[in-house]
DNA sequence: CATTTCTCTTGATCCATATCAACTGCATTT
DNA sequence: AAATGCAGTTGATATGGATCAAGAGAAATG
């Protein structure tokens, strides 16, 4: 269970978390299960966690006001997912987190990831490397939304993501892409027949 | 000059950093000036600052295959510009950063960047808070992108940041929300009309 | 295991935005 | 002040992707 955790942070820190320091992290988390359509988080709501997958897969996405959901994010196997603007201000989140399959998190609150950003440096080290790497990819998806077209968008998910087309229902992908399910039918066709 | 940046950083962090920290600060960063048209960053090249606008302002754009450019930040007084991939991982970048105002900029480098951090814990918080806005804005930028019509784009930028409609020219603004000037031109046309 | 409910596909039509083109200032250069 | 060029506007036309509709599997549910 915290293994899971414990590898990954060593995996991108590049080093290995001393015992005594694994302690404080150990404290910090608790188990969190949710059954497929379970949620972590309902919009209008202060987002209380921030949680790592340990196993299964949950979907990020806001609802317009025409009732249509829009996917924002993905999270499988060791991703993070929140609602940071929420979690951090304590204000209510235009989002909802919910369970695409049964999945096992390990949760933590602000408070507690405040406390343990000061006491374990390999911790302090992670999140900032996990910022970076959230900025990155965030500033290449605005730029893909500004530039691709339909099929292009897709080629990107495949090179990017390939583990999401595998893990998530068509309809979900191409709301993550910003296509309807029609299109994104029509665009995959074209993609394999090449 | 550095004075900006001074006061910038107490705005943030809600408090006011002491004179023997803010040396470390002053220390690490110099003045750099720009005339209109030329570059901070070229694509293809690695990115060497990190950069605090003081007066002036500059935009972040990419070049595509068929040599349209896209615009995927701006920048002026108070903001910050860099491209963090290219810097952190010291790759090549795929961006250009060039001045569209003559500007004055206060810049400073990935080593200095490594030791303010730990020399100020001012600009260490300072960092972070940052780092949270920026991902905050990100997400939503990207919603955007998949969500909105022309004209919600437009809207969305006059609330967001109605500082670039009276700095950037139109077809600039236009590239920033991914709309031909011809589009933009028509939506401006129409928003205003009410 | 039958029934209901989703998901995905395919076709026909529609619409928002792109593209192409011409014209009008403004601003910059000579 | 004439010449050149660029930013913005407006109109006509084209097109990528949305929408609407129907059917076929696949999967959840009683």
């Amino acid at each position: 269970m915290f293994d899971k955790l414990r590898k990954y942070i060593d995996r991108v820190t590049s080093a290995v978390i001393p015992d005594e320091e694994f302690v404080f992290i150990e404290k910090a988390f608790e188990v969190k299960r949710l059954r497929k359509r379970q949620f972590l988080l309902h919009q209008d709501t202060v987002c209380r966690y921030m949680a790592f997958v340990v196993t299964g897969a949950l979907r990020q996405y806001s609802i317009d006001e025409d009732g249509f959901e829009h996917i924002v994010n993905f999270a499988i196997e060791d991703w993070w997912i929140s609602d940071r603007g929420s979690l951090l201000s304590q204000t209510p989140s235009r989002y909802n987190i919910d369970a695409v399959e049964d999945s096992v998190l390990l949760v933590t609150t602000l408070d507690k990831l405040n406390v343990l950003r000061e006491q374990s440096l390999s911790f302090l080290k992670m999140a900032h490397i996990l910022d970076q790497n959230h900025s990155i990819a965030a500033q290449k998806r605005i730029e893909a939304g500004i530039t691709m077209t339909a099929e292009e968008k897709y080629r990107y998910l495949m090179a990017a993501n390939p583990e999401f087309i595998q893990r998530f229902p068509q309809n979900m992908l191409a709301s993550y892409l910003g296509l309807t399910p029609e299109t994104m039918s029509r665009v995959r066709k074209q993609v394999l027949a090449r």
